[in-house]
RNA sequence: GUGGCCGUAGCUCAGUUUGGUAGAGCACUGGAUUGUGGCUCCGGUUGUCGCGGGUUCGAGCCCCGUCGGUCACCCCA
């Protein structure tokens, strides 16, 4: 190989080093904690599926299916599909299961990357990380309510600031229906003005025009007809005790009629929750979900009533506040010079044993550097080896903080270590 | 996918106007302190100036292309 040109990671695909992961792990533990607490259990589906599952499930004019996945042929003639959302394999794994038979109602959390081919942007990527609930069997609406609260609860445990809640009811599929002719009567006068995409969507789909950007579209859909107008009697109900429940729960809202969202499938309870933060631009929908109610059924199971949500990782790690990434060791060994170097291998393996956190460098650098980096590790003693020490079975145990250092025997080092760190654990005594 | 802006050391950036020997701070490292960290001082290492082509005696700087990032749109998590 001497071609010396570096490969670089796929367009919109992401490394995360070790020094970020500290954020990540305590979103994804703040996550599945909240996620058992309210009886949620792990569920772990395969990252690729048959294309089939997404084009039937998310619908086949989303833009999600029909310009945006990673789509190819296995050997053979089987298309599979790199996975750009969670619910259809989750839904897929339920049926596939019978779950429906054992349990009249299933509580499912997941956490994966996801893919979709878009134009990468800030807190927008081509592999991205969602983390995902899913209710089957329960129809409503007291579980939409608690899915909602769950998510702002979770969110500003993890002091996420400035969110809102925006929710709708998308109805029936016949209502939905009923609204798309309704809409589509009252903007085609205003066809004119609309903007190029609109016009388009007039024909395709006309609830997207309701959340255009466009300060014309904005405007001419002002005046639009209510969805929540065209809801029958049973919609209408469920909506209110939604709205009810969660002004009962204390999670402030808004209903925002105009909210519809890219997939197909939602019927009934949708909801959005947007960061308000600067630092999210224009990707600022940090979680999204609803209700799916026909979903199961059309996937070849039973009709069994569902809800479910998704977050997407990285929007959220933008809207986490900053917070210094502090660093700590116990112990670090520095040696004096090379010939120390085997002992000072072996302290560490008993520091180690001894279930401390503890590093050494030794490549040789000057003490100096040495101490330097112990330092900026955080390191709360630093145990030195020298043969000066050797000769009289000692070992000095400088204790960083106080800027002190005293002789102690081999024998005697990790206790030593021990009790400078119980000086700094808090009175109820946090174990190590 | 469309349009705008930006790519110079590991990081943050200056240098681009008027083409003429690639810079600073931080970081790393050696020393001042014959084996001792946070401050200070002195020294040192690190660059295919994103990549490719063109114009020119000469390109980090101008032109074209390309890749990457970013912003808006689109859409979404």
């Amino acid at each position: 190989m001497s071609d010396p040109s570096p490969i670089r990671a796929v367009k919109g695909m992401n490394d995360v080093l070790p020094d970020a992961m500290p954020r990540w792990h305590r979103l994804e533990a703040a996550f599945r904690e909240t996620a058992r607490r309210y009886g949620y259990g792990e569920v772990r589906t395969p990252l690729v599926e048959p294309t089939p599952l997404f084009v039937r499930s998310i619908g086949e004019a989303t833009d999600i299916v029909s310009k945006e996945m990673y789509t190819f042929v296995d050997k053979g003639d089987d298309m599979l599909t790199l996975r750009p959302e969670g619910t259809a394999s989750a839904v897929r794994a339920y049926v596939e299961h019978s779950v429906n038979g054992q349990e009249p109602v299933s509580k499912w959390y997941y956490l994966g990357p996801m893919f979709r081919r878009e134009r990468p942007a800030r807190g927008r990527y081509r592999q991205f990380w969602q983390a995902g609930l899913e209710c089957f069997g329960d129809p409503g609406p007291q579980i939409d309510a608690e899915m909602i609260e769950m998510v702002v609860t979770l969110l500003s445990s993890l002091g996420v600031q400035d969110i809102e809640v925006l929710v709708n009811s998308l109805g029936s599929r016949e209502t939905r229906g009923r609204y798309r002719e309704t809409l589509r009567a009252f903007l085609q006068p205003h066809e004119a003005r609309l903007s190029e995409e609109s016009k388009q969507r007039l024909i395709t789909n006309p609830l997207r025009i309701l959340d255009s950007k466009s300060p014309t579209d904005q405007e001419i859909c002002a005046g639009a007809p209510s969805i929540l107008d065209l809801l029958d009697e049973a919609d209408k109900k469920h909506f209110d005790e939604l709205t009810q429940t969660l002004t009962a729960l204390g999670t402030k809202f808004r209903v925002e009629p105009k909210l519809v969202r890219g997939l197909d499938y939602y019927s009934r309870t949708l909801f959005e929750i947007q960061g308000k933060g600067g630092e999210l631009g224009a990707q600022n929908a940090l979680c999204g979900g609803g209700r799916y109610d026909g979903l199961v059924k059309e996937l070849g199971g039973p009709d069994v009533p569902s809800i479910g949500f998704a977050m997407g990782l990285e929007r959220i790690l933008l809207a986490l506040p900053n917070e210094a990434n502090v660093r700590s060791l116990d112990a670090v060994v520095v040696v004096t010079e090379p010939s120390m170097n085997v002992k000072a291998a072996v302290l560490l393996k008993s520091l180690r044993d001894a279930g401390l956190t503890a590093e050494g460098d030794l490549r040789g650098q000057s003490m100096k550097s040495q101490l330097r980096r112990a330092e900026k590790l955080g390191a709360r003693t630093v145990i030195i080896l020298g043969p000066a020490e050797e000769a009289r079975g000692v070992v000095q145990l400088k204790d960083m903080r106080a800027r002190h250092q005293e002789d102690v025997t081999h024998a005697e080092v990790i206790a030593a270590v021990r009790t400078r760190l119980a000086m700094d654990a808090p009175i109820d005594g946090a174990t190590r």
